[in-house]
DNA sequence: CTTCAATTGTCAGTATACTGCTGACTGTAC
DNA sequence: GTACAGTCAGCAGTATACTGACAATTGAAG
């Protein structure tokens, strides 16, 4: 056996094992939210409407995470299903800004519950002390190359708009 | 402010973390490899091939951790680029079994350089033996969670066909 | 006031990832 | 041999993520 010559096992890499940690977070939330059928992105940008009602869209991206033009089409599907509303802007009208209906915010602070125990399973094969290393060492590692990818994150989302 | 009630902080949430962590793999792994216009899937397979010549779809998709769907996807790009060559399965005629070409051997050979250099990249933050523990971290997560997600890997990929 | 650079949103195009369905083929049970 | 359950590949459809380009608008420089 061993024709090809063996490279690094795919288990050993950090790539691999933080696409797979992706792809099962993304599989455990989807299980703990059929209820509701919102993604895990989905629920990004509606939490970060919570906190920022009436965001714009570039804000909503730093917000969330998220990529400016993929921000826009996580909002054309929430405002399909009646969870938000867009509006021009009033002052700058380039602007679109986002605002949840009074479903999009009931339905935004229900799924805090089905949120927590998606993170519970995903955490679960690890011990406490494990878990929070876990989250300061990820915590950590995204802080410092945040601004690699086209959605670097903003940590304070309360902050917008210095005048 | 605090108009809406803050929920946690998304800073805090593991899935977002790892959402983020993801997207700046991706990039930085491309960036690294801009050269050959190679995707860290598309990489994964190749790895896979070279490891494991003459595999068919569902074997890849196990081996790479990746949704079989996808894996056809990931072949049908690789081929029309002339890295790597279709056939049907000999013995068994439902399988379609893939090989590198001499080209797409030679690219993922040449490529673990910049796939090194990714990691390298994606890793510096972090102290050496904080590396570690996050690798530990991470495998024993994705292990432990293994079954989750439409991609369950294998982590011996020269075990194939038990007789 | 006009020009111009930056910002905001959008669009088209590509790649990953999943669901659910279909059809082809295999090996086994009868 | 035929029927059937299981496996493999493919398709359509949806959602995330990025690139590069574009038009509209804004604010500042001249």
């Amino acid at each position: 056996m061993e024709v090809g010559g063996s490279l690094t096992s795919l288990w050993e890499r950090p790539g691999y094992l933080i696409r797979r940690l992706h792809q099962i977070h993304v599989a455990i939330f989807l299980d703990e939210c059929t209820d509701y059928g919102i993604t895990p992105v989905q629920y990004a940008v509606m939490t970060a409407l919570l906190n920022n009602s009436g965001a714009d869209q570039v804000t909503l991206s730093r917000d969330a995470g998220i990529d400016r033009t993929n921000v826009a089409d996580v909002l054309t599907r929430l405002a399909q299903r009646g969870l938000v509303r867009r509006e021009a802007g009033k002052q700058d009208r380039r602007m679109r800004v986002a605002t949840l209906t009074a479903e999009g915010d009931r339905i935004a602070r229900e799924m805090e519950h089905a949120s927590l125990s998606a993170q519970a399973r995903l955490m679960a094969p690890l011990s406490p002390e494990k878990r929070q290393q876990l989250m300061r060492l990820m915590h950590d590692l995204v802080e410092a190359n945040n601004e690699f990818s086209r959605a670097p994150a903003r940590k304070q989302p309360g902050e917008k708009t210095i005048p």
